[in-house]
DNA sequence: ACAAAAGTGTTCAGCCTACACCCATGG
DNA sequence: CCATGGGTGTAGGCTGAACACTTTTGT
């Protein structure tokens, strides 16, 4: 799909009025980052539509994996934004003449949006994403240095990051944000950047080997002082 | 707003394709009972749609007020439902028929609906429910023995007493389905009947009490056998 | 030899569990 | 005075918190 046709004619195509944002959160150097998109002198979150014959979900999980190119990354749903007053017709109009395209008054795009947002944790390292027709490039950004972002994606963002903070207290599911095979120090450090607080080392480690969750693999050669430590990756299920 | 008004104008008056459902929740004699709406020869749950401006939240608090005839009842969001063949044509047909209506090929209502799903807690003593014009009466069921629902009204209206069942263990918002005033007994029972389990009764009072939510009343004065119990309220915070 | 990192132990307090016990009330 | 129901107490076990200890490794 060109971005002709899909201003033209989005409003056949996709579920008017519906939106899906994705809030996709990795984690580079002990920094939770997430991934944006830029269209025009702002940030975005991906995202996209609903095809007339397309589940939600699917839907979700589609944008994810397009823009992303991973083959099943974590998605989880995580909340509905439908303020009345979102309607964003100013900014795609100063967008879309500012890329020297043709304003319509009247096109599906400028009416009032109710958005789905669903949240991803991905190891960036696997990820190759790829940007759609209106965007010039992506980045990962820091959640606490976020650009400036259209329309209300900023605290779109930030819900998510709150979410995740509640959700690791009870869910073991972070192990997403790193690669499929870690150590405890890796998983350590990631749980203490997403509670943003010290947690005790040694509790933590016999809690994770508790839960069963993980296999315990031969330990990697690092080359800096301290012993070897083990690597993990979580069991596969039978 | 009539039937007709909403039958021919619903497509300019509400976001298209896009509904709102509530599975209302109530405690009768320690049974927990859902709210319907009988429409036609089936029931359904209390929903409706989404004015064009009026926000989500304010659109499921609407519905709810509405068909409770509470003031503030307590209202969660629970899930998404948006499967491409969530279309409902011919049952649509099949009503508008049996009532001797204008059947409309092209009516809004033929379209796919994705469904934005709330639950709510009440007290049903409190209620005083009204129906809406395409219903001819409402009923409190039995989660156990739900009747012939419209579409997929009785997987949502499953899935809510899942979640309610999940809930009760962290949150302790169900007193919600209680009178205002109650006592340790009640609450207990309730809190079993959510899990279908039995608890201990020491252990339960104990951690109510300790949580700090509860404010200590009078003893009732009961005509059955065995100790008086203390009455309880929420207290309000301040 | 030393410092840093990783893994594991140890101790104590607090909480959960499973009962037991006591008191109030109606029949 | 007995059965029932409501409130609380208690002994044991388990878990979490805080910290200590040991081993491994690079410099």
């Amino acid at each position: 799909m060109d971005y002709k046709k899909f201003l033209k004619q989005g409003n056949t195509m996709f579920l008017p009025n519906l939106s899906i944002d994705t809030v996709i959160i990795g984690n580079d150097k002990n920094v939770l980052k997430c991934l944006l998109l830029k269209m025009g002198n702002k940030w975005m979150l991906p995202g996209g539509y609903i095809k007339n014959d397309e589940d939600v979900d699917e839907a979700a999980s589609n944008i994810l994996k397009q823009r992303t190119g991973l083959k099943d990354p974590y998605l989880k749903f995580l909340a509905v934004f439908g303020d009345k007053n979102r309607q964003f017709k100013k900014l795609w109009q100063e967008f879309i003449s500012d890329v020297n395209l043709e304003w319509e008054d009247d096109s599906w795009l400028n009416k009032r949006f109710v958005t789905l947002v669903y949240y991803s944790l991905v190891n960036i390292g696997d990820t190759h994403p790829t940007v759609g027709f209106f965007d010039e490039t992506f980045g990962w950004f820091d959640f606490d240095d976020l650009p400036a972002m259209w329309m209300d994606h900023k605290s779109i963002a930030l819900t998510a990051r709150e979410k995740l903070k509640e959700d690791v207290q009870h869910d073991y599911n972070v192990y997403n944000l790193l690669p499929e095979v870690f150590t405890m120090p890796m998983l350590y450090q990631l749980h203490q950047n997403i509670l943003g607080e010290e947690i005790d080392r040694s509790r933590f480690q016999k809690k994770m080997l508790a839960s069963g969750l993980f296999e315990r693999l031969p330990k990697v050669k690092k080359n800096t002082p301290g012993s070897n430590p083990f690597q993990y990756r979580v069991k596969k299920s039978l």
